[in-house]
DNA sequence: TGGTACATGTAACATGTTACATGATTAG
DNA sequence: CTAATCATGTAACATGTTACATGTACCA
């Protein structure tokens, strides 16, 4: 029933479901670990959207274990639904840059603040890159044993190698915008 | 009056129209240009933060013009509220990709109808580095005249770099994945 | 004179965010 | 005992999407 198609959080849940029940907290845990560097959810929506895929017959709720978990498991509604929003064409990437934003209006901004928003985000992303090599170094050793499947080491080195390009980037800035050389148009002054 | 922090989106429409009154179509094509890379906005979108802005008193409209164009204009508020936002520090960058939501779930897909849609997001990547590259030629003209900022050099770069880490992401994808090659965990049978 | 691109807007809905309320369990 | 973490959920709101309605101006 209720054939709206889904949408690409909840039937990521539900791809998660498919190793086992589990509750919601469980699952966003795994998708932020899984899924995190290119699909982001927050608590509510998990919660959200497993009561209105529970509305819908796609999921059922088991007795609450300790501390109240409610783990949730897949009906044959629930995988017949995944398997659809599985096989249809991904829409292209959306990416929401604010520092990009600011950049673009850097003539209206004094240089120095903007070296700071350059250098803030710099360095969270030299910690990104980190993180993902070291999961990367992780799933090697798994994969190596043969545990693993190659899709989760494809999808982490999209981050890895989008982490690297974003350095890079960092890296030719012109000093004027990295180091806040030279004052801007606006707010520091005016060059004639 | 209403000191409630702006949205991203209607800031760069305050952004833009620095550069003197424009209408809500002008602001959209505006905005596809030259943040189009980073910061998505629909049609849609556009007229109902105008319309918000006009009510909180950031821009007032002149006289519609010809075809019932409808020229805004920055009011001192308004003014003050874009320069209030963008000395404020940007928050991390959002990807959605939904290829990588379907590749990560690549077990439970056939290894074929993955494999298309790798290829054909492939194809559209190629599309979008031709633009951004040549898009970079015509600035890079404007620029050796004088008439050009280097924000909007730089956040240019960044679409060029992200869209070559994507293409060297989609050139490194293993054969099984990239080509479809082998059968796939569970839609096309079973290994093990 | 008819089609295409220009131009504005609304309605309905889907999705995402923030803040809060509530309480259980565990570790120190 | 008490603070931190685990865990679930709701409410209110902000933002984004899709579909539609309406009409203008330009060009072939």
């Amino acid at each position: 029933m209720t054939q709206r198609t889904l949408n690409a959080t909840a039937a990521s849940l539900l791809g998660f479901l498919h190793s086992g029940p589990s509750s919601g907290w469980d699952l966003l845990i795994t998708a932020r670990r899984r899924i995190g560097p290119f699909w982001s959810i927050t608590q509510s929506q998990v919660y959200r959207e497993l009561a209105a895929m529970e509305r819908a017959g796609l999921i059922t709720a088991h007795q609450s274990g300790p501390r109240d978990r409610r783990p949730y498991e897949l009906t044959g509604a629930g995988r017949a639904a995944f398997a659809r929003w599985l096989a249809r064409e991904p829409s292209p990437e959306q990416i929401r840059f604010p520092l990009l934003l600011t950049m673009s209006f850097g003539a209206h901004l004094s240089s120095e603040t903007l070296a700071e928003f350059v250098e803030s985000h710099r360095r969270t992303h030299v910690e990104r890159l980190a993180e993902y090599e070291s999961a990367r170094e992780a799933l090697n050793e798994v994969m190596q044993a043969g545990m693993a499947d190659a899709y989760g080491f494809a999808t982490l080195d999209f981050g890895i190698r989008y982490e690297r390009a974003v350095l890079e980037w960092f890296e030719h800035l012109p000093a004027r915008i990295r180091e806040g050389r030279e004052p801007a148009d606006d707010a520091a002054g005016t060059r004639g």
